[in-house]
This record gives structure tokens, C-alpha cells and sequence, in this order.
DNA sequence: ATTAAAACGAACATATACGAACATATATAT
DNA sequence: ATATATATGTTCGTATATGTTCGTTTTAAT
């Protein structure tokens, strides 16, 4: 048995009891308990668990959905674009952040905001900000894309469309050299577009690997954006389009 | 702090009768008791629980028990009644859970359901469900209680009036004698009548426990739901009425 | 108050689980 | 078929949990 058949079975028996044994584990799957340390290390990796001493529990607190990128969060060059979107947003604000990795560290940097309000449609957002009791937690609806805790759809759209936020905090897909902000999922397109009208300013985060990838379909162009955080100095002919559009450019080291 | 597989079950067993003693457990788990010394200032230490001479006891019951006391409470009879629950359940049915330790647990028994259309208003339900691909999650949006993970308010209220549920699966914090269906919180009142009036059919899931609680907000009466999820025999007054008003009610052991 | 029994916490010794590094088997791609 | 990647087994030094001992504190009975 492979080990991609093991985890979710390992899984699953821990939610039966709340815990499970490195030992019986080894013996039920007949494999040693090495072998079974690594799965419970990556159970634990993804928050899946937690490990403890001889096994693991399962994790307390609110939602952990499965996201497999958790620990390429820590990359310094995308928390510094975080930081410095989120020390430009002040106290009681009402910010919605949205889909993305990128968001998500922008969700970690706001910790130890006071007063906010957030709304999202990104379960992980939610999860990440539910410690700073300083800060209301709103949830757009929708329907649940497992891939990464999203949630999109007309729903989804229908919700954000009540809202007026002043500060839109987005990611993407993709960017392309003449400034279209791209994106995979037509759906997500939507959402993004509705958040974008809603929002008084709208901040897009997206490091310069964004520029390397293409992406089907075109959320807006960074013309009608307010800020742009990212992390490498734009090619020149962007550059001065920016300058024109008066969508002000933040490096972050 | 330091982690160890007996730390739960401890907990678990102090939540049944109030009360651990250092003996019981060292025999239980087939430790020293200096072991489970250790375990019980841990405990301690992180407020879970109050150490006395012998034992432990539960931290002083002031408030209503929290989310993760709740969860832990008389855990056998609510899987044996989810069980049941979710054995009502066909394929290919669209089914609202909402907020409540019992949902949950009935969340976990859907978990090899096909084809289904879950919508919820619980946070922990989703990540819950997540795994079972076969599954379409759809989240109500709204404000999120960070005490359970519930969202609650107007938003969720107008955002499950869209919907119309085959089934609808509810929890309750109290019944009482004469068959009403009680709540603490206002918020999560109303939602739970916008539930039951865009259901088909409105399943109550609650253990006997929920006869010796109070609370003081009234959701809806036996009266007005299909069928009643308990373990234990109805007292004859409430047992007969509900045959009267053709509440079908289900005892699970 | 006095006293004995039980329970406690600290310190040390031992057993066990742990992760890293390497070797080997299995699956996947070329 | 061969090469490469991935998963698993093996070994070993380290970290952590547990058991043991012992002096002190608490409890309860006189």
C-alpha cells in the first residue's frame, strides 16, 4: 500500500477516536513505525493533526481544511509584500481579502490589528484571523472549492455585492507585461471583479513569479487598481504605463 | 506545553463525572501515578482542569460549557444518534446542517454518503465534510462566532431563504418537557426558523441531556418537526403528544 | 495540637520515541 | 530496457517521556 492510500485512512481513524498510536498504526497497516512517523509528520505539516508523543490528536479549535502550500507561506519575499500591505491598512477599516496564498499572508500580518473588519470568501483567511478577537469575521458564502478553501459562485457574488469595503486586498493567477491581472478560474474572475467594485481601494498582492505564468482569463488590468505590492522592479515599459495610470508601484524587499 | 495521547481521554473522562482521581487513571492507562501527575499539572496549568489532593476536577462551572467541553460530552450516544440520522439520509439529497456539537456529529457520519449537497452555516461542519469529495459544500455566508464556528446574523439568514432543503438537520442547547425547542443565542434563533421553513423535512438531533438544560430563547416546538433524533425514552406526557402531533420519534442506542 | 497515612514534587536513571542519514525496494518516465 | 523519482526499511545518536526514590506537604483522625 502506498503511502497516498495511508494518509486518509490514518485520517479517518483519528477522527473515529480523537487519536491514534504510532505503534498500532505500524502494526494495522503492517508497515514500520518510521514509515508511519512520516505520514503523521506530514498530517501535522498540513494541520492535519497534531503530533504528539507515540501518535497524534486531532487538532482543536475551529476549521483546518487541508492546504498543502502551508509551509511555502513562510517565504520571506511574499510576507514582506504582506507586511507592507498590511501596515498601510489603519485601524477600523472593513477590508475584504480574497482567494490566495497571498492573501492569506496578508491575513497572518493582520494578527494584531485592532478594530477591523474582514470579510472573505477564503476559509483559511477566516481560520488564520479567528485568534485577533479585535476583529470581526465576516464570511461570503458560496459554494466550497476544496483545492484551496475558496469559496465562489454566484453566491459568492450576490453577497459581496452588499457590501462597501474600503480597502480590497486581492491576488492572482498571473500578471501579464501589459498589465492584465489574469487569473484560472472563471468563476473566481467574477467574485474578484464584484470585490474590486465594491471596494473604495483596491490593493493587489502578487510577487514577480506571477509575471513568469500565464492564466486564461482576465480579471482586470492594474490601470484600475490603486496600489500594487510586489517584490522585483516591473519592466521598464510597465513601469511608466503604472506612472500613468497613477497605480502607485511598492517594492518590498 | 508538552503533548501526550492520554491528555484527551483524560479530559473526556473528567467532563463525564466531574471528577478524575490520580489512582483511577494510573490504572486505567497502566501508568505510575507520578505519570499522570505530571499529565494533571499540565492540564492544570493550561486551565483545563483544577487540581485538587487525589485528582482533578472540571475548572469551576460558571459559564455554559465551551465549545471543546461540549464536543467531548457524551460522545457514544451522539455518534449512535448521527448514525441514525445519517442513515435517513439518501443519496443525491440537498441537506442543511447548522450550527451545534450534534450536527457536527452527524457530519462525520455523511462522510461516505454520495452525491450530496450539503449547505451549512457551521465552519466545523465544512472542513469536516471536506473530505468527502463526493459532496458539494456550500457555505452560508455570514458573521462568524468565533466561540463554535458558527456564522450567524441577517446575512445568513437571507442567504438561506435562496435555498430550498430536502432535509434540514438541527441541533438545540435545551428542550424542554412540554416539547419546545430552546436556544441560547437570538441570532442563531433566527436562523434556525429560516432553516425549518425552507425545509421539506426538519430532523432535531439531541441527547437526553438536553432535558435537564435550560436556555431562554424558543426556536420552534417538537410539534412542528418530522422526526426526533434522542437516546433515551421520552417522559409519557411528551412521548404521547408526539404521537399526537405525529412527530416521529427515534430512539438510538 | 499531634500523628500517621496518603499524596505531592523534585531529582535522577532508564526506557522509549524521535528524526536524520543512508540503503533498498518500488513506481514512473524516457 | 534503463534511468529517475518516490516510497519504505534500517541504523544510530539525540530528545523526550516514564519509572523510581526520597524528602516534604497535605489530609484526616485522634
Amino acid at each position: 500500500m502506498s503511502q497516498t492510500l495511508r494518509l486518509p485512512e490514518i485520517l479517518e481513524l483519528a477522527r473515529e477516536t480523537g487519536k491514534v498510536a504510532v505503534e498500532d498504526l505500524a502494526a494495522h497497516f503492517g508497515v514500520t513505525v518510521q514509515t508511519i512517523r512520516r505520514d503523521l509528520s506530514e498530517l501535522a505539516e498540513v494541520g492535519q493533526l497534531d503530533r504528539v508523543h507515540g501518535g497524534a490528536v486531532l487538532p482543536s479549535g475551529i476549521t483546518n481544511l487541508g492546504y498543502e502550500e502551508r509551509r511555502s507561506l513562510n517565504q520571506p519575499a511574499k510576507r514582506a509584500l504582506a507586511r507592507a500591505c498590511a501596515n498601510d491598512i489603519p485601524a477600523g477599516a472593513c477590508v475584504f481579502l480574497n482567494i490566495g496564498t497571498s492573501t492569506e499572508a496578508v491575513a497572518r500580518e493582520l494578527l494584531h490589528h485592532n478594530d477591523l473588519m474582514v470579510v472573505t470568501n477564503n476559509m483559511n483567511v477566516a481560520s488564520i484571523l479567528a485568534p485577533n478577537t479585535n476583529c470581526e469575521i465576516i464570511m461570503a458564502g458560496g459554494v466550497l472549492r476544496r483545492a484551496d478553501g475558496g469559496l465562489v459562485g454566484s453566491l459568492t457574488t450576490r453577497m459581496i455585492a452588499q457590501f462597501k469595503f474600503d480597502y480590497a486586498v486581492i491576488g492572482c493567477s498571473a500578471l501579464d507585461q501589459d498589465g492584465d491581472v489574469l487569473d484560472f478560474d472563471f468563476q473566481e474572475v467574477t467574485v474578484s471583479q464584484t470585490i474590486i467594485a465594491q471596494a473604495r481601494q483596491t490593493f493587489l498582492v502578487a510577487d514577480h513569479s506571477k509575471f513568469q505564468r500565464h492564466a486564461p482569463v482576465r480579471i482586470t488590468s492594474l490601470s484600475k487598481l490603486d496600489r500594487f505590492y510586489t517584490d522585483l522592479a516591473l519592466v521598464p515599459p510597465l513601469a511608466t504605463a503604472c506612472k500613468t495610470w497613477q497605480t502607485d508601484v511598492r517594492l518590498c524587499a
